[in-house]
DNA sequence: CAGTCGATTCACT
DNA sequence: GTGAATCGACTGA
């Protein structure tokens, strides 16, 4: 019953591969989050696949600007992108180089370093919380913009790294629409998750911006 | 160059 | 369940 997690740094040909490929086998690998203020380690246990310039879903489908620059750069890397005016997301870049495809890491189980992320998570209830969404999971693990490109297969004492992990088995993954995702690429089942894990964020379609009120006429 | 709205979260009713 | 927070990238003129 010992489950060792395997602590093998997965190599940058994990990421070379196609995004609906690679994002269900993200789940359950281990996130290694190196700060100046110590050690991190994430199961992860939701993730979503943007299959990019083919995808409307996807940062990249307007092709190359300087905010998704790094999406079109080679595997294995981080593309930060900031939202909402506060706050940050992780993704790591998939496929070939060129193809601008990622995967949002959206949610994940916190196996070491829950200390550092309390005190940046004060809303959280409960540690299963604490990266219970992907603007959550990037504040835990104090991730901003200073890490956009940062290579996560640049070994396990990097910044950023992925370990290989306990990988559920393929009955444990469920699948479903893309969480806020509107438009044509709503309907695609690409959102990855673990069944039945307390750490996987709700569904929620996506919300058109409300309008601001105005009535655009004076009275008379 | 101004308008719009986002791969979200939180507090509040 | 509803609405506010908050800023910068992107869009179209």
């Amino acid at each position: 019953m010992s489950e060792t997690p395997d602590r093998t740094p997965l190599p940058r040909a994990f990421f070379d591969r196609p995004v609906l490929e690679v994002a269900p086998d993200l789940l359950g690998r281990t996130l290694v989050r190196r700060s100046p203020e110590g050690l991190m380690e994430l199961r992860l246990t939701e993730v979503e696949a943007y299959a990019g310039a083919i995808d409307p879903g996807s940062h990249a489908f307007r092709g190359r600007t300087a905010r998704n620059a790094v999406m079109f750069g080679p595997p294995g890397h981080a593309y930060v992108y900031f939202t909402y005016g506060m706050w940050h997301c992780l993704n790591l870049v998939c496929g070939p180089e060129g193809e601008a495809s990622g995967v949002l890491l959206r949610a994940g189980e916190f196996l070491r370093g829950a200390d550092h992320a309390r005190p940046r998570r004060r809303s959280a209830h409960s540690d299963h919380e604490l990266a219970k969404g992907p603007a959550r999971l990037a504040t835990a693990l104090d991730i901003a913009r200073s890490l956009n490109g940062t290579d996560a297969c640049a070994g396990p004492e990097a910044p950023l790294a992925v370990l290989t992990g306990t990988p559920p088995t393929p009955e444990e993954i469920r699948s479903g629409p893309r969480t806020g995702v509107g438009g044509e690429g709503a309907p695609h089942p690409w959102r990855f998750w673990i069944t039945d894990d307390q750490t996987v964020s709700p569904y929620r379609p996506h919300t058109p911006r409300k309008r601001r009120l105005d009535s655009g006429r004076p009275t008379a």
